[in-house]
DNA sequence: AAAAAAT
């Protein structure tokens, strides 16, 4: 037995928590494109273009007219004649009144001009992150009128830091940036942003209010989930909220939650914001889903309003003046978020667009598969929050882009997912042999849905003196998913899953799970020759494709989506009506996680998976679900399941598997807990050893 | 065995 010493204090051990409810995520921004289907791709442009938005972020039309950026230089030039003033004001020693001015500021034509290359067609490779130039620089070139009126009010403010990153920092006091950039230079640029009083919102915008928050009314009734069982363990753990008014969250983020059209917070979100609010260390067992990405953004992002941007905006300064060079700055960003997937990542970064909504806080993506130069730029522009996959952000650490130094919010999304995805060796390159503040001086918020012995460790090194939070499973095993399983050989499967299909409304969203990516795109063309407007999803899709395939299917005018797992997990695709197991995945927890793409509250939903000879590694695990879930067991499912059984002593595992216990141990046991419901298993949460539990010998 | 992710 591998007896690390893992201090599982709160004696939890399973996974957690499907709890699938929020339709709140994720939805931003309202792209919708039209299909094409693969047979038709690059061959007539234009028809990739839905609406203005989606022109921009494909980069087949100019972007915005400059008409709409007029008016704004002219405000942004009367508001910078008070920079010096607010400068003062501040309590940082920074030398000679600048030449700032806003985005868009002095002379809108020489902005223009220097920010060519963040400002034309953007790279389609990123649409989403990075198409969004006006939405991003609208919170920029705003950022003063508000200063302006609140000018003299809680001045210096901003200078202090938050409590935990306070220590043993460097100070940075450099002045003498007057003159260094040259006119009509955008290295200064931020700085308006920057500088003043974060805790004051800066003027709306209407044009990107509306696109920040028009996509995303929910239409969900969350008082269906006031029954979630949640439970918090931990010294000291401060009280949940009812209401997101019983926290103070400060104008910002109360103005971007009613925007959001949140009501009230979901069962996570009662828990979490306080815990994170009182600066406490957190590891969380939720999915994506349960609101868990406004759970840490709405507290983070609270909180950095609050408290300013600290040392951090020094530092970027002394390093823009370091390199002397126009565009070099290296960001130092004050929350980083890790998550395991690209669309993941997107996904929180549209999160965290809305809650900076009137904020100077700039959020900013990093992920694979994009132009690096692209992501470069934009975060040369000003990143105060971070939204990363491992592996590019270690690129751009070494590139010296990012330096964590003045990192105080550390959340790691997805946390088991991304070991499970061999991230471990990059997530401790980032977090331990960095500059990254150490833990007690940083706060730390792990996410996973489960709680295996090598999270456990992880949170053992990462977190200090954490609150654990196990947010009660609901959602897959509800009454609200209706499971089926249907016994349906190879050569059957695509007549079966047209009849499916044809029996569906036209309306609601079918999303189709294969194993293989060349299965994925030999359905998908099947299913577009039979006349359905499908798209699909997988890891050999270009980047681009993917973000594309998500938002044709999320409005619906692909309402069928063929995918492999890339999309069972953390994404949040709200309002799939029926999720259906072309191929069943070869474990439990997956197939978990991809039913759970459906089953809102309010809609009911449908699971249908097409199972034969091929899928007797799952058959136990799926009995128990079946069973736990009050569904309807086939006869000849529940026979299986007993040869099974008998035939091999691996809990039901194939004996293809029993050889193979190696970082997939901890799943099976995951699996085995999860089949119960969260009440129902008390005896459980006490066993405090982890994963390591019967299969020690393995 | 597949998929995902830095190039």
């Amino acid at each position: 037995m591998s007896h690390v010493a893992v201090e599982n204090a709160h004696g939890l051990e399973q996974q957690l928590a499907v709890l699938d409810l929020s339709a709140a995520d994720g939805q931003g921004g309202g792209t919708n494109r039209r299909y094409i289907p693969p047979h038709l791709r690059n061959k007539d442009a234009s028809k990739n273009a839905g609406n203005a938005f989606a022109a921009g972020r494909q980069g087949v039309y100019t972007m915005a007219p400059p008409g709409n950026y007029g008016w704004d230089g002219g405000r942004n030039n009367f508001v910078n004649g008070y920079h010096d003033n607010r400068m003062t004001g501040n309590s940082f020693n920074r030398g000679p009144p600048r030449m700032e001015r806003g985005r868009g500021g002095i002379g809108g034509g020489g902005y223009r001009g220097n920010r060519g290359g963040s400002f034309n067609p953007i790279n389609p490779a990123q649409p989403m992150g990075f198409g969004g130039y006006d939405n991003k620089d609208a919170g920029g070139w705003n950022t003063n009128k508000d200063a302006y009126s609140s000018f003299g009010n809680n001045r210096g403010k901003s200078a202090f830091f938050n409590d935990r990153g306070n220590a043993n920092r460097g100070r940075f006091d450099h002045g003498g940036f007057g003159g260094g950039g040259g006119g009509g230079n955008s290295r200064w640029v931020e700085e308006s942003r920057d500088d003043g009083d974060w805790s004051k919102p800066t003027p709306r915008n209407e044009r990107l209010e509306h696109e920040l928050f028009s996509g995303s009314n929910t239409g969900i009734n969350f008082e269906k989930y006031d029954d979630i069982p949640v439970e918090a363990t931990g010294q000291n753990c401060p009280h949940h909220i009812e209401s997101f008014q019983d926290v103070d969250m400060g104008e910002i983020i109360m103005g971007n939650i009613s925007l959001s059209r949140y009501t009230r917070p979901t069962p996570v979100q009662k828990y979490a914001i306080p815990i994170v609010k009182s600066k406490r260390d957190l590891m969380a067992c939720a999915q994506t889903g349960s609101g868990k990405t406004a759970a840490f953004l709405l507290p983070i992002l609270s909180q950095i309003y609050t408290d300013g941007p600290g040392e951090a905006l020094n530092a970027v300064k002394a390093s823009g003046q370091e390199n002397g060079k126009y565009g070099r700055r290296k960001q130092y960003p004050i929350s980083l978020v890790l998550a395991p997937t690209r669309e993941l990542a997107l996904q929180i970064y549209d999160e965290a667009r809305k809650f900076s909504y009137r904020s100077r806080v700039r959020p900013c993506v990093v992920y694979g598969g994009a132009d690096i130069g692209q992501q470069i730029r934009d975060l040369e522009r000003g990143c105060h929050l971070l939204v990363a996959t491992p592996g590019r952000l270690v690129d751009m650490m070494e590139r010296g882009k990012i330096g964590l130094d003045y990192c105080n919010y550390l959340v790691l999304d997805e946390a088991d997912r991304m070991l499970d995805m061999g991230f471990e060796p990059q997530i401790r390159r980032i977090v331990e042999q960095d500059t990254m503040p150490h833990k007690g001086i940083r706060q730390t918020m792990m996410f996973s849905a489960t709680f295996p012995k090598e999270i456990q460790i992880l949170a053992r090194d990462f977190l200090e003196e954490y609150i654990f939070l196990a947010v009660g499973r609901v959602g897959s095993t509800s009454e609200n998913i209706t499971q089926k399983v249907v016994w349906v050989e190879e050569s059957d499967k695509r007549s079966f899953l047209l009849d499916l299909l044809s029996a569906t409304g036209k309306d609601s969203l079918t999303l189709v799970f294969v194993e293989t990516k060349k299965g994925a795109d030999a359905l998908e063309d099947f299913l577009y020759r039979e006349g359905y407007a499908c798209t699909s999803i997988h890891g050999d899709r270009s980047q681009r494709d993917r973000e594309e395939a998500l938002n044709q299917f999320r409005s619906g005018k692909c309402p069928i989506l063929v995918a492999t797992a890339v999309a069972a997990r953390g994404l949040d695709i709200s309002n799939v009506k029926h999720v259906i197991n072309f191929d069943l995945p070869s474990d439990i927890e997956e197939y978990v996680h991809r039913i759970g793409r459906t089953g809102r509250v309010g809609n009911l939903g449908l699971a249908t998976s097409f199972f034969n000879d091929k899928n007797g590694n799952i058959t136990k695990d799926l009995l128990d679900i079946l069973v736990e879930a009050k569904q309807e067991v086939p006869s000849w499912l529940e026979s299986l399941a007993y040869e099974h059984q008998h035939k091999s002593s691996n809990r039901g595992r194939s004996k293809r598997f029993s050889g193979g216990f190696g970082a997939r141990d901890y799943r099976q046991t995951a699996a085995g807990a999860s089949t119960g419901g969260f009440g129902g298993r008390g005896g459980r949460n006490q066993t405090g050893h982890g994963g390591t539990r019967g299969f020690g010998g393995g």
